[in-house]
RNA sequence: CGGGGUGUGGCGCAGCUUGGUAGCGCACUCGCUUUGGGAGCGAGGGGCCGUGGGUUCAAAUCCCGCCACCCCGACCA
């Protein structure tokens, strides 16, 4: 493959575009890889659709070599498959609808759970069949609430979905564990650091879920990692550690105490050892439980429910925690004081609360036996020796509180948790029957009885994935592509007026006709300057610039990733450009 | 949806306070010179100044409404 500069759709920008912030985004429209054409939408120049074809292509081949069957659904779909999984009103803003001539409903697919078991129901009817793994590379839709770096989160995005179905829960469990591995090939092959951990579920459905996550800044996932052991997890799956439980009729009774004028933890605490509360001036904002009031609406409800989540004083709610753990259902602040003159506003304990019908909800670290210091219900009245099973029981436990660097592990001894930033490039799920129960996905059994199929998906954000790497190779100089993705293997510039220019052509000729990618640097009246600068901001591993030297029979090769130079002759060129491993 | 910001040629911006018929750099076209680290000179092409209304002899500029986009948050396989 050869490509010349002088006649490819590309130019690239001096200057930053004023709206990119991220580092992928600004790099990829400057080095000529995107156009933004829409919100949330890119137009793939030349060279992008190279990367991107080449991540694809590596998608691609992990899929098929774990068996997975390729195929195309339609990205326009009729409701009535969402309607009846529930994910029409599940995913409800957040899925482009719109409605056909005569009126009938349609969608752009977020995701095809509905289309591959429908597809498998149709074709398949003997356990024979089983197992089968579908997957498709297509744009999917979502109507973001806010699209916003560049390619990380767009209406419109490249994603590769996998579908497994199979009899039983060790098949299914086969089947994640081998996509599993293949994601692993997958994001090792795209030179991505990244990490696998415990997830969420959120609208899918279904139990085990990993994410992938790539290291990067700009992530919009905090994940958490163990100083001890190998765990890893989103912050919306980190499990807290409860102490163990005590006796809660062991404890002394509760004391109400005066505190005017404080509604918050900070100047409860300060009171509280101001006056030596219960004998004490060593009260920490971890000895006092804060109610947090919040509407809980599930989907399709027209009614929001109230909610009060118990914490330690000492840490805030996570919204994002608490609307994991209580996904599908959407989560929101209470700010209707005015409406609920019960609710003391900055004095609630939970001592009232079951009897004013109000669910409860606690951190695991408020088991029984706890003793906590609370709103007494009234304003300017706090209670201290408020216990857990005795003086209040809540309706359950939740993980609502945010998550800390230095945390104790969930899944060691004495680990401690570290926190970083990832993108998600990845998601893999055991589904389970969710949606072979919605459109009864049977085969005949051995037996001659129906077996009810069993159904994981996986996800990977392809165009993604593109911005990941970005993100995770690039310098102030430009993009550093890995080999096995960048849009050409070698760059030539010709560099000096005169024989440079045939001579760039002639070898990008040769090494193109030896299996090489090539985008030679063709443009005249360009100065080496501008070409070399340029060539840097594209990023493509290898340059050779053919220049002053060339009268000596000498090229000089330059490696972007290290910024190593070598001078050599012509002819030993082709030794060191040997074909790429990675084809 | 809440908060902040911005809309002037392909890109980056000035002009707006104090109204007077649109400008700079880059990019693009032509000519000459230059040619290994973002060249020089000269000549050009390209702009319903986001949009609708208002004030005025006159609006990019002042007033009112609307829209779009960006950033932070909410939301989000």
């Amino acid at each position: 493959m050869l490509l010349r500069m002088s006649t490819t759709l590309l130019r690239t920008l001096r200057e930053d575009p004023a709206d990119a912030e991220v580092p992928s985004h600004r790099l990829l429209l400057r080095a000529g890889y995107l156009r933004r054409p829409a919100p949330g939408g890119y137009t793939w120049l030349p060279l992008g659709k190279l990367v991107l074809d080449r991540v694809t292509e590596i998608v691609r081949a992990e899929m098929t070599a774990i068996g997975g069957q390729e195929v195309h659904f339609p990205a326009l779909l009729p409701a009535e498959p969402y309607r009846t999984s529930g994910r029409w009103t599940e995913y409800g803003d957040d899925i482009f609808t719109l409605a056909d001539r005569r009126g009938a409903e349609h969608l752009l697919a977020p995701t095809h759970e509905e289309l591959a078991a429908l597809l498998v129901k149709d074709l398949f009817s003997s356990y024979r069949d089983l197992p089968v793994t579908l997957f498709q590379i297509q744009t999917k839709f979502r109507d973001e609430a806010r699209p916003r770096a560049g390619l990380l989160r767009g209406r419109e995005f490249l994603m590769k979905d996998a579908y497994s179905f199979d009899l039983d829960d060790d098949g299914l469990r086969t089947a994640y564990g081998r996509h599993r591995e293949a994601y692993q090939k997958i994001f090792d092959r795209l030179g991505l650091d990244y990490t696998v951990v415990h997830a969420v579920s959120g609208a899918m459905g279904g139990s085990a879920s990993e994410e992938f996550l790539a290291a990067a800044p700009v992530g919009e996932d905090t994940y958490v990692g163990c100083t001890g052991c190998a765990y890893a997890a989103n912050t919306e799956a980190v499990t807290t550690v409860a102490p163990p439980t005590g006796d809660p009729h062991r404890q002394p009774a509760v004391d109400v105490h005066d505190t005017p004028e404080t509604p918050t933890i900070s100047g409860l605490v300060a009171l509280a050892n101001d006056r030596a509360l219960a004998g004490r001036t060593d009260w920490t904002a971890a000895d006092t439980l804060k109610n947090v009031v919040l509407t809980v609406r599930r989907p399709g409800a027209d009614e929001a429910e109230l909610l009060v989540v118990g914490v330690p004083g000492d840490r805030e709610v996570d919204l994002k925690r608490l609307g994991a753990a209580l996904s599908p259902a959407a989560v929101d602040i209470f700010d209707g004081w005015d409406t609920r003159p019960e609710l003391v506003r900055g004095y609630i304990g939970p001592q009232v609360l079951d009897k004013l019908g109000i669910r409860y909800l606690v951190d695991p670290r408020v088991v029984a036996g706890t003793a906590w210091l609370t709103g007494a219900n009234e304003p300017g009245r706090h209670a201290t020796n408020v216990v857990c099973g005795r003086d209040f029981t809540p309706d359950g436990t939740v993980e609502a509180a945010e998550v800390r660097a230095g945390d104790p592990c969930p899944a060691c001894a004495d680990g401690r948790l570290t926190m970083r930033r990832g993108i998600e490039i990845g998601h893999i799920f055991q589904l389970g029957r969710r949606y072979t129960d919605a459109f009864a996905v049977d085969v005949l059994g051995p037996q001659g009885k129906p077996v009810r199929l069993t159904m994981g998906c996986y996800g990977i954000g392809v165009s993604r994935a593109v911005a990941a790497i970005a993100e995770q190779h690039h310098d102030e100089r430009g993009l550093v592509w890995p080999t096995s993705v960048a849009p050409c293997d070698v760059h030539l510039v010709a560099a000096g007026k005169g024989p440079q220019l045939d001579a760039a052509l002639d070898l990008g000729a040769r090494l193109s006709a030896a299996g090489l990618r090539v985008l030679v640097d063709d443009r005249a009246g360009v100065s080496a300057g501008v070409k070399f600068t340029d060539a840097e901001l594209i990023g493509i591993p290898r340059t050779v610039v053919v220049g002053r030297r060339l009268a000596d029979g000498y090229v000089e090769l330059r490696d972007r990733a290290t910024g190593e130079r070598t001078e050599l002759p012509l002819a030993d060129l082709f030794a060191h450009l040997a074909p790429p491993v990675d084809r």
